[in-house]
DNA sequence: AAAAATTTGTGAATTATTTATCCAGTTTTT
DNA sequence: AAAAACTGGATAAATAATTCACAAATTTTT
């Protein structure tokens, strides 16, 4: 990284949709692209992609513009994806099915090392291969394990015990998928994937869809 | 809606959150709540809530604060959660099993009437007790019921070809799980629930923990 | 009933983010 | 090989979002 600053949370959530968008021209075949033409495509303007880009260093060249693959592989260094996570899902219900078969992470450096549940019913079962173990083995797994980050796909109730548990394992990251806020150490980066708030936003902006 | 200025959305983006911890409030007999002890919760601060709340009309009084069920009602009103939404998911993999059977769906107000797929070997299996239905009476079905959001759960490659005969079937909402961008016409709000998009911003954040 | 303590709503100040401008390299055209 | 066209990076300007500060209204305490 170029420069030393914090960089706002709001160019942060841009850069996977420009990698995203980079991977797509890659199969496309296309070698380099100017800020003004993938502003066209983004939506962004020009000046923001630039401004963006140039937090981290400036991957441009003047009369050029991008070289594709090599801002796509910047901004993957960037974000941290070029290598790999362990992953432990904890409630290993439908959300967990959905997110351990999403075809993306094999292909993608996320392993997903174990699944938990509390339910002596789904305990044993198979998910994309794998068992799924009991949740009072999930203390001894995180020590005998090293895993990166904690997926928690329990209901609300649940989610800061599991939290907790996570966190005493020694986890880095926890992907918050349980309607909640969890409290936990300011060092364990939470990222919350809000389900229902992405819907309640949606029914807002249909009901003052003038914007 | 007290004034007529758009509101930015990341006003929009924190009402969910502000309702949903009202809720709990609620749940918890609460009947009275300060910006200031409010903003202890949530972590934003006591001004920021008041601003937020007075873009919609002044719901709080002077040494009182705000009355805890009154502003859980006035957000869902701003939200627009009080009233019953339809909706087709298209794509009845695990994700869309996932949120068909997300038991908060069931009491608020989102009634999934349709669930379609392409595959032969899906279409008429049961999610959440309703018959998967083939993908080309789509067309049919949104013609013959009034849905007013779609959901699309599809791959990337078939999403662009679902908004748009969704769009077709007039639809005034599109929550896209699919991890790409769609075009529609802009009278059609789409929501993006971007899941690798939020990985990848959580894996940034525990590679640059200082913040 | 008066005084003290709360607490909102709002305008102003501050801070952050986005957009515009322009200079200096590159590439493309002639 | 020179001229023209293009384009990123950096700085400045404009816009937007957040925080501050305080009068006015209300509740609580004495």
């Amino acid at each position: 990284m170029a420069k030393n600053e914090k960089i706002s949370s709001a160019v942060i959530r841009r850069l996977p949709r420009y990698r995203r968008y980079l991977g797509e021209l890659i199969k496309k075949d296309v070698a380099r692209i100017s800020s003004k033409e993938f502003s066209e495509i983004l939506g962004y303007t020009a000046s923001q992609i630039r401004q963006d880009l140039n937090n981290f260093g400036g991957f441009g060249q003047q009369g050029y513009g991008y070289n594709v693959k090599e801002l796509h592989g910047q901004i993957s260094k960037i974000l941290g994806i070029m290598q790999e996570y362990h992953l432990v899902i904890v409630g290993a219900n439908h959300m967990a099915k959905a997110l351990a078969n999403y075809s993306y992470y094999k292909t993608a450096g996320f392993i997903i090392d174990g699944l938990f549940d509390i339910n002596p019913e789904i305990i044993g079962t198979e998910i994309d291969g794998k068992k799924v173990l009991d949740y009072v083995e999930l203390d001894n797994f995180l020590q005998n394990n090293k895993i990166d980050i904690g997926v928690i796909c329990t209901n609300k109730q649940s989610a800061q015990g599991v939290a907790e548990k996570l966190e005493k394992g020694g986890i880095k990251g926890i992907w918050n998928i349980a309607p909640v806020d969890l409290v936990v150490d300011k060092s364990i980066q939470v990222e919350n994937l809000h389900i229902s708030d992405s819907l309640h936003a949606l029914v807002y902006y249909m009901n003052h869809e003038e914007q």
